[in-house]
RNA sequence: GGGGGCGUGGCGAAGCUGGUUAUCGCACCGGCCUGUCAAGCCGGGGAUCGCGGGUUCAAGCCCCGUCGCUCCCGCCA
């Protein structure tokens, strides 16, 4: 029995004979029995329309002219989000009042009893989805938020992809497994957060940032398929595509090479995609290797959602007149180009917006000229009229057009002219939004030079293959040597990262040393991966698909917190529990831990 | 750590070159209304314009500072 609007009511009443989406002109003139939500209160005065929503559907609720007034008296005090149940009978619209809006449209429910099981107070925003709140409001109340169709939608999808992941793996013979979430902090990659011990004092446990050796030890286990829908932990600043908490699905699978890694997820994309969005995928993706992704397009994550291809044109201008571009051929740079295709228009004004898009990523100008009837003008054109046929042929131009230049260092050059490339899109209006583009980026270098350290840095993780060619070599010479890495990357984001890994403690040992990581310290750190490894490691390799990106993109959503239940904000907040908090000095007693706080930070 | 944008009733927005009582839609309160589905009509209440300081006869608007949110660079193997 439950105590609700003023009288006792049995429970039996209370229980929903069907859900607001599912009753149809074939549902005849049932009794039902619906409960949910008021959506929307349309009281004639006479006649009284409601809107009862539910996670299924919604459907129109009357209470008639001639119905008793008590029923008419709890309707006229219903208000928005109001939950209740309504008792009825379902009927036919008459036929010029069919709602072919509303999947429930063709029928309603002419109520006899009406049930109140909870007020709401004034909405601190709607839920209809007219007006959307500020995010900060919206992640407050997100229990509200998430009442909202884009929401129920956007957690329906994830669902439903996790579900079908599962599914797929589940069909390919792999068994998940649960790593520990409170493990040894690592020294590479991102910041860990930590969890000081109670039992064991000055030590702490860390988050795991994804469970990457934890996943090795299983494939030495022998258990050589193995996934896990995983929760990761960085501490790094959040971006609208990261999180400090976020969502792995994790692959790990032994005796494989790089190809059976990627037709795997292949496969498991198309599965995705067909059974949450009815989305036929290529059955292969396109491949770039890192260094066509870069020159091509600027970035390593590129988009293809669109071509607006870059060039090169170092040759062409090492010898000119224009002391930018020369200097920087003499000093082993680039040249770059990137023809924008009908913006020979652009004013003054525009171009002077792209070079700021190329500044931010540390180019030094911008450099261009219009091609016109006559040939080239404007710009730095002065400096090339005598090639100027060499320029036009180069790069494709065809009167109307506008060329643009990055003169920098190879890197620099193409991440400043890819941003523009980027930004001419979007400015063009070439995305197409429906189209989802994919792209395999392989052969990764496996070591980065660090400028400031004066050091090699491992550009994934320090457990990827080397490719065989560079076996020998790698020692003497990093910096050419490509590892067996892979990434996925769909619409300009990255959505898996995977590597073939090492299974040799040689190879290991080479690699922590051209990191500069002495064998003690790897010891220290990792004695638990490399010790397993004296007990017949099997050769392995995975990937790691971020669910938050993908549901992301099928949700056609600008952000990872549109599709996460409970997200943090930019700054790592929980605006709805305000967590971070403080700590009682009891807890901080047990864990053996003081804060020490500057001035500014109490 | 650095740069851009935003902050105006509960919510979303407008507010010109500084000038009368800060405007509109939704929500809220009261009334009317028999077929609506963004229901409609009439009436009403509700804002120290994020906060602090400054310039001015006069500041939502200009200046300085500060806080919050958001996007980007750095960072994120």
């Amino acid at each position: 029995m439950l105590f609700s609007n003023d009288r006792l009511i049995p429970m039996k009443f209370l229980k929903r004979t069907h859900t607001c989406g599912e009753l149809n002109a074939s549902s005849g003139s049932a009794k039902v029995l619906l409960s949910g939500w008021v959506y929307k209160n349309r009281n004639h005065g006479g006649i009284h329309f409601l809107d009862l929503r539910d996670r299924y559907g919604i459907t129109q609720i009357v209470i008639d002219e001639n119905a008793p007034s008590e029923l008419k008296e709890t309707a006229s005090r219903l208000k928005f989000e109001y939950c209740i149940s309504v008792s009825g009978t379902v009927r036919k619209r008459p036929d010029n009042m069919i709602n072919k809006d509303m999947s429930t449209g063709e029928i309603e429910i002419s109520a006899d009893d009406i049930i109140i099981h909870s007020s709401c107070d004034t909405l601190p925003f709607m839920v209809d989805g007219e007006a959307e709140a500020r995010e900060e409001l919206r992640l407050k109340y997100r229990y509200l938020d998430l009442r909202t169709e884009r929401m129920q939608r956007n957690i329906t999808i994830r669902h439903k992809t996790a579900f079908a992941v599962r599914e797929y793996l589940n069909s390919r013979n792999f068994y998940e497994i649960e790593t520990p979430t409170f493990i040894k902090t690592t020294p590479e990659g991102a910041r860990d957060f930590i969890v000081p011990s109670r039992i064991y004092p000055g030590k702490a446990f860390a988050l795991p940032q994804s469970p990457q050796i934890y996943k090795q030890l299983l494939m030495v286990s022998g258990f050589d398929k193995y996934f896990q829908i995983a929760r990761c932990y960085r501490d790094e600043d959040a971006r609208g595509d990261r999180q400090p908490e976020f969502t792995q699905i994790d692959i790990e699978m032994s005796f494989v090479d790089r190809e059976d890694v990627l037709s795997l997820t292949e496969g498991m994309m198309n599965h995705v995609f067909e059974k949450t969005l009815s989305v036929k995928l290529p059955e292969a993706f396109r491949r770039l290797t890192y260094h066509q992704a870069m020159d091509l397009y600027g970035t390593d994550k590129p988009d293809l959602r669109y071509d607006l291809q870059m060039g090169d044109m170092t040759d062409l201008v090492k010898d000119s007149e224009f002391s930018v571009f020369k200097a920087a051929a003499e000093s082993g740079g680039f040249v770059k180009f990137l023809n924008a295709k009908g913006c020979a228009g652009y004013s003054r004004k525009q171009i002077t917006d792209l070079e700021e898009t190329a500044k931010i990523y540390k180019a030094k100008g911008l450099a261009w000229m219009k091609v016109t009837e006559s040939g080239i003008d404007g710009g730095i054109s002065k400096f090339f009229k005598e090639m100027e046929k060499a320029i036009i042929e180069r790069t494709c131009a065809q009167p109307g057009d506008l060329l643009l230049f990055a003169a920098d260092n190879w890197k620099t050059a193409c991440t400043s002219l890819g941003a523009v490339r980027s930004r001419l899109a979007s400015d063009l209006g070439l995305i197409d939004r429906d189209r989802f583009e994919f792209v395999w980026i392989v052969d990764f270098p496996l070591f980065e030079w660090n400028e400031d350290e004066n050091k090699w840095d491992p550009a994934h993780h320090m457990f990827s293959m080397p490719q065989a060619q560079f076996l020998d070599t790698m020692e003497k010479d990093p910096g050419p040597v490509k590892g067996d890495l892979y990434d996925l990357v769909l619409n300009g984001y990255e959505i898996a990262s995977g590597s073939i890994r090492v299974h040799d403690p040689v190879i290991q040992k080479k690699i922590f040393s051209i990191v500069g990581f002495s064998e003690e310290e790897a010891m220290n750190k990792f004695g638990f991966l490399l010790d397993s490894f004296r007990f017949g490691p099997p050769p392995h390799g995975g990937i790691a698909p971020g669910l938050d990106r993908l549901v992301m993109l099928m949700c056609r959503e600008p952000s990872i917190r549109e599709v996460i239940a409970f997200p943090k904000n930019t700054a790592g907040l929980s605006p709805l529990d305000s967590s971070p908090s403080e700590l009682s000095g009891i807890q901080m007693k047990e864990l053996h831990i003081e804060f020490k706080l500057d001035e500014a930070e109490k």
